[in-house]
DNA sequence: TTGTAGGCGTTATCAG
DNA sequence: CTGATAACGCCTACAA
């Protein structure tokens, strides 16, 4: 336990603590000599700031902390690589929780990153989060913030999406013009916004090509998970045997119910075209390779930190927050499990 | 921006700073009135301690460190659940940082760790990490850490691992009972110390079963990619066309094989035999489902947290440090993959 | 039972 | 160019 400090430098070279401080942090008022004697004696004890101390004087950890439904998420751990990366450029720290879908938790996560005092906060929602009361305090708090795919509408600051309605409008499109009409679409629990939005595109592109909205075709998941993937697929072979296409919220569930046609002697694309959403890793290893909408994580990450550090300088300097919604292009990823016409 | 300071407090009661700080901590000697009058007003207030000046006064920053190879991996972030619901009993935050399998980032991610004053370190070594020199000053520095999974069997400190050894020799056991005898087995790299010992495994389990060890049978991965097991697949059909059994270092690999296999109409498990390895997520999601060796992750975290906890408080009470490995157990999970006899 | 004083390691202001 | 001096907010002997 020997840290170096500025005072033992000062002692060591019988100057001030003060100068010591100034030529490590390329001040002007220091002559060239002490400067490198500083430096060099600096390098030599393997000085290092003490963090806690820096942190106290000037108010701030250099670190932000990022709220995630869960990280075994292809999508989400790209994200987080973006976030990562651009936030190293900076200089900052990040610190990454999950909520685990759940509102509790991600208010308990929340309490802890303020606690620690970081410096800014990056939110993905959980699919409980209805209301928004535990960000409040986030915005009371005026700790910078950003949210980014699994949003509230409601809630202010800045925020980072995709076109859900837009995204979810074109996969559906995608299936009609592979002739496609009776399409069947399992959506994503009531709250989110996202799983709203994409529902909204499914009924669009169905008005816009003539195709009759049925009710009886959409099926709710509460968990999104491969095992509501395989339950709805059952469930749509026997309430619709002549079902031509399906549109899921994820790839998980696409993948749940791609393993249920597997077992059934269904053949995919010839007799049900399936496609997903997020162009998840398994998706591309699966047999047959799923058809999907791809999201720009990475970026998505990158724009959301670069949101959070507008707000966190602006902060600094006593600025207005100047609040910005950016959003992302998706693309469809045409793979087997749409290929062909009827 | 109005946090709530002792001197706040102490101000508007009247009283001094030592008293309202003595009082929130529960201290013997304030009398059960003035403590109240604290109590109510700080919670009114929303009284938080700077974890900024804690940090400071305290040197310790109630955070711990954690780098592994990489985030979307199952076996890892659920070993990250175990280290964060243990950490957080005992008031640790967790920061989780990855090494991409490389050595000069795992190296910066020390770093910035180290920087951070964190009281203590959790590390999954990456690939490529094949000397330890990086990890030394930790060591020389003195912080607590603890190695999970893939260590480094130089390096002293603490550990938490699986017998590699032994779950590599009971995956081979469980193919040659039934009844493979030409078994392929795809290794991970030469580096990182549970492949070696899994490569151990699988050739006592043959020298055990009177099998021949054939070093063509077995195949080297060098990133252990779903790419790699399609390629190794097809390189074992053509060069081995008689291969009855395949043991994958892990199941990522496994699922490149059973893809290939899929895909070349070779029936999985009635012609060839495939074993994973990790119990990752897809394995049961894949058709045909994959069978594999569970490695408690979970657990694992909990232990390394606790190792970690023991190191950090014998640190602050000036205890000598005691360094223990502890060895989880494995089980073979068998599903449809490896089912039936020749 | 309460309060005073010193210090954790930095940074910033202001004289010399 | 250099260096006292005073914070930042909290903790903890030691006095009163």
């Amino acid at each position: 336990m020997k840290e170096t400090t500025l005072k033992q430098i000062a002692e060591q070279l019988g100057i001030s603590i003060t100068t010591v401080s100034k030529a490590l942090k390329n001040y002007t008022d220091v002559s060239p000599k002490t400067r490198q004697a500083v430096l060099d004696l600096a390098a030599q004890m393997h000085y290092q700031p003490n963090s806690f101390a820096v942190n106290l004087r000037t108010k701030e950890s250099k670190t932000i902390g990022v709220i995630i439904p869960e990280l075994v998420h292809h999508f989400f751990s790209s994200v987080i690589d973006g976030i990562v990366a651009e936030a190293e450029k900076y200089g900052y720290l990040v610190i990454i929780q999950q909520s685990n879908e759940s509102v509790s938790w991600e208010q308990k996560q929340i309490e802890l990153l303020l606690n620690k005092r970081v410096d800014g906060l990056l939110i993905s929602l959980s699919n409980e989060s209805n209301d928004d009361a535990h960000l409040r305090q986030v915005i009371d708090k005026e700790i910078p913030f950003v949210q980014f795919d699994k949003i509230s509408k409601l809630l202010g600051g800045s925020k980072v999406i995709i076109d859900d309605q837009k995204a979810a409008y074109e996969a559906v499109t995608h299936l009609i013009e592979k002739n496609c009409t009776r399409i069947a679409h399992i959506r994503g629990p009531i709250n989110p916004q996202n799983a709203i939005d994409r529902f909204i595109g499914y009924k669009k592109a169905l008005d816009n090509h003539q195709i009759p909205y049925d009710p009886k075709k959409v099926y709710t998941c509460e968990r999104v998970t491969f095992e509501e993937g395989r339950q709805f697929a059952l469930q749509i072979l026997e309430e619709h045997p002549d079902i031509q296409g399906i549109f899921c919220i994820t790839d998980l569930v696409a993948v749940g119910v791609l393993a249920v046609l597997n077992e059934q002697g269904i053949k995919v694309p010839d007799q049900i075209k399936v496609i997903g959403f997020s162009n998840w890793f398994m998706s591309q290893v699966i047999t047959p390779r799923l058809s999907t909408v791809e999201q720009p994580s990475y970026e998505m990450g990158v724009a959301a930190f670069q949101l959070l550090l507008e707000q966190m300088t602006a902060r600094r300097e006593q600025q207005p927050l100047v609040y910005k919604t950016v959003k992302l292009p998706t693309n469809i990823i045409e793979r087997d499990s749409t290929s062909g016409t009827f």
